[in-house]
DNA sequence: CGTTCGATTGAGGAAGATCAATTAATGTGG
DNA sequence: CCACATTAATTGATCTTCCTCAATCGAACG
């Protein structure tokens, strides 16, 4: 079974993809224990797994730029990610937008919608990628079958709380060279999590991108990198800026300290 | 104590939320027209009702303080706020802390905890209040046979997540000034929204605490209502400074404005 | 009534924004 | 494939905002 299940093949190559997908939903996420905003690979295959039995879900390919929904839209489906990358976006009424989340594989998206039965953002992708379209509607009919499928929902919704919880604190609490190291951190992160190699990050962003998500401008994020490429934290590929190789994901953690270390107990 | 919070007990002892108490929550939406991020007195008092009905959840009184659960602490309960008010703090390994979301009435607590299956942030009361206390093991037996329980659900998550992206879209794109002008009127729309004289707020945090919230210095939090209060865009009552009166919500939104007039399209 | 905690206000300094110039990558049509 | 145009990234010089430090004042409390 599962054999659609496999991530669509993307042409960067970027990775998000080629996790075998065929476990025990339940028993494996006991097993592997994911923990807090920790989705493993092998529970993000078994959530994956567990929403294509019991829904087999519409796929839909998607392409850098396109947006699956728009803030305004009446809510009817929720999203989830199996390959790509996807910004969500926030606008103001005053027309102030910023970059709330990132999205990866295995992740949920639309939530936002179901308080007001319209999305309240735009999820945009940042790669070409694959979603599965799911109707809220049956989703919460499957739900009522199977716990397992509730428990998934709820838990990925904890953990976008956990996650927006832990921006903000990020935002608050850091200085930007140190934003800039942590968002890589978590990036790498996320990517091992995920079962990819994780030394090597191909920022599909612009500096500008980076910088609204973080809270700077662009000119802050190139110099905070060019300080991280100074002190050997991170290297850039002969060609091109965009691709990101870290030696040591710790050295990064030690970065962020380093940057706390002189005015210790802030706040 | 309490002066801005419904009385504690009953959700239908003001006479501001008289509520029959099995109206399904959608249904009254439809009917009361709240949108997105906004739970209305009635919506509020509705899913109370729903949930006193359907669980007749344990009270808890708390005090200033208190902490209703911890960081670390095994998840087991959800709570609603019933009357008081509360912050969540978010502490990272390194020990910084962040209020990452304020809390009044109808709101829900501990979904941060569904995820790893223990609290990932401390919820602290500020004020003498009710927390109704709910297994979540319980709510989701609830649920299944009320799916008005579980929209209640869904949407007061859907509703955190975002108010959380907000959050974000405030402290990455406001000024200071801007930033603290927008808190006070989020805060007097929470009011009116419940029912609330919304032209009285009394803030029961410290400047400290405000700032924190905020991303700022209690300094700048200081000057920022200073600059309020020298504009008549607030009113500090007679005796202490905790209190603030607010003749104009609207002037809030154009002093928002006006912090952002000078460099217009930032970002 | 003094002590303590919180708030205000001012002066100086630092982090980061803005402005501007240069260089590197990407894309386009001939 | 190259010249050109375009967009992204880097780096430097200034300027603004906000933080830090410090002094003062007010309110609350034992």
């Amino acid at each position: 079974m599962l054999s659609q299940d496999a991530p669509v093949a993307t042409p960067h190559a970027s990775g998000l993809m080629g996790v075998p997908s065929q476990s025990e939903p339940a028993a494996l996420r006991a097993v592997t224990g994911a923990s807090e905003n920790c989705a493993t690979s092998a529970s993000i295959a078994a959530t994956l797994a567990l929403v294509n039995e019991r829904l087999a879900p519409q796929r839909r390919l998607v392409h850098a730029g396109e947006e699956i929904y728009q803030a305004g839209e009446r809510f009817g489906n929720l999203y989830i990610l199996n390959s790509g990358f996807f910004k969500i976006v926030s606008t103001s009424p005053d027309g102030r937008e910023q970059v709330v989340s990132l999205k990866f594989r295995g992740d949920w998206l639309g939530f936002d919608g179901i308080a007001g039965a319209a999305y309240s953002c735009n999820a945009v992708a940042m790669d070409t990628g694959e979603v599965w379209v799911l109707r809220y509607e049956a989703l919460l009919a499957a739900c009522a079958a199977d716990r397992g499928l509730l428990t998934a929902v709820h838990e990925a919704m904890s953990r976008e709380i956990g996650r927006d919880r832990d921006s903000l604190l990020s935002m608050c609490t850091l200085p930007a060279d140190a934003r800039v190291a942590e968002f890589l951190r978590l990036w790498a992160e996320s990517l091992a999590r995920r079962g990819l190699r994780s030394d090597q990050i191909t920022l599909r962003m612009t500096r500008a991108e980076i910088g609204n998500y973080l809270g700077m401008t662009l000119e802050t994020v190139s110099r905070a990198l060019s300080r991280l490429a100074r002190d050997k934290v991170i290297c850039f590929a002969t060609k091109g800026r965009r691709d990101v190789h870290i030696p040591d994901v710790a050295a990064l953690t030690v970065f962020v300290q380093h940057c706390l270390a002189p005015q210790r107990t802030l706040q």
